[in-house]
DNA sequence: ACCTATAGATTACACTTGTAATCTTAACTG
DNA sequence: CAGTTAAGATTACAAGTGTAATCTATAGGT
């Protein structure tokens, strides 16, 4: 499968949150408020305006890269993800940690504790999932 | 500072591990066996061949995006990074999880135990990262 | 002092990406 | 039924990318 761009990501992202879904749904969710600007700058949420036909070129290279399908309803269509999130993210990560990290998360999540970007919430989820993995491997 | 594509993170991966460095030492390097496809296929390392002329496209590029420096050696020049691989991957990484995980370092995590993406090594790491965390953070 | 190999600079070129505008056709509106 | 609207298809277009080839000037060999 092709690659699928950062702005075509985000297109899929709006499909992933409702399928099937017309163009003009997604559209409408995309605009949406809330597909946060949550960078902790506390800026106002000044929000990207994605323009109808952007959009609708970002479907049209989705589906030809078979990344989302869809079915005529009436006149209309409906899209669907022809891809599962966690998977296309799985992927997606384990690329990056192959090219910067050698394959190991290990390092990257050491850069992030330097960087004091982990918290006690992350921390504990961390001990969860450990916790999980010795229970199923031991 | 601009985006850096893949093909130029690999010059800068050859860069890092030993600069200053000529157009041509970072061509060998590239084209060096060991910058391994170990990807658990256990196929034959067949090397990406680099050309000399792509590397010193890439190396322009880098330059001007001012990712990389040089210095005039008699008519040669000598090439640096001037960013550092750390900071270079964090941000990358850092981007990678806010786009596809809101933010958050364990469901990244969670996606390779899935998988069954962690063995032994990776968990003790793991641990290790989250015992000097706590160390830090009472 | 000339010729040549070579380093770096410049140019090339197809493909992708972000971002739309225009075209075509069918459905709704009056 | 004719005109307008709107959905999807097609086209546009500059910037970035991967991958080089060609140009230019100079250092080194003979």
């Amino acid at each position: 499968m092709t690659e699928i761009s950062n702005a075509e990501f985000e297109v899929l992202e709006a499909l992933w949150q409702h399928y099937p879904a017309s163009a003009n749904d997604i559209i409408a969710k995309l605009n949406e408020s809330g597909n946060s600007n949550t960078h902790g700058t506390g800026e106002v949420n000044q929000e990207k305006q994605w323009h109808d036909k952007t959009v609708k070129t970002l479907l049209n290279r989705l589906v030809k890269k078979q990344a989302v399908g869809f079915e005529k309803q009436q006149r209309h269509y409906l899209y669907s993800p022809l891809l599962e999130r966690e998977a296309y993210t799985l992927k997606e990560s384990k690329s990056l940690i192959e090219r910067m990290f050698s394959g190991k998360i290990a390092p990257l999540v050491a850069g992030f504790a330097k960087q004091n970007d982990l918290n006690k919430d992350d921390i504990s989820a961390l001990k969860s999932l450990i916790s999980d993995w010795e229970k199923n491997n031991d």
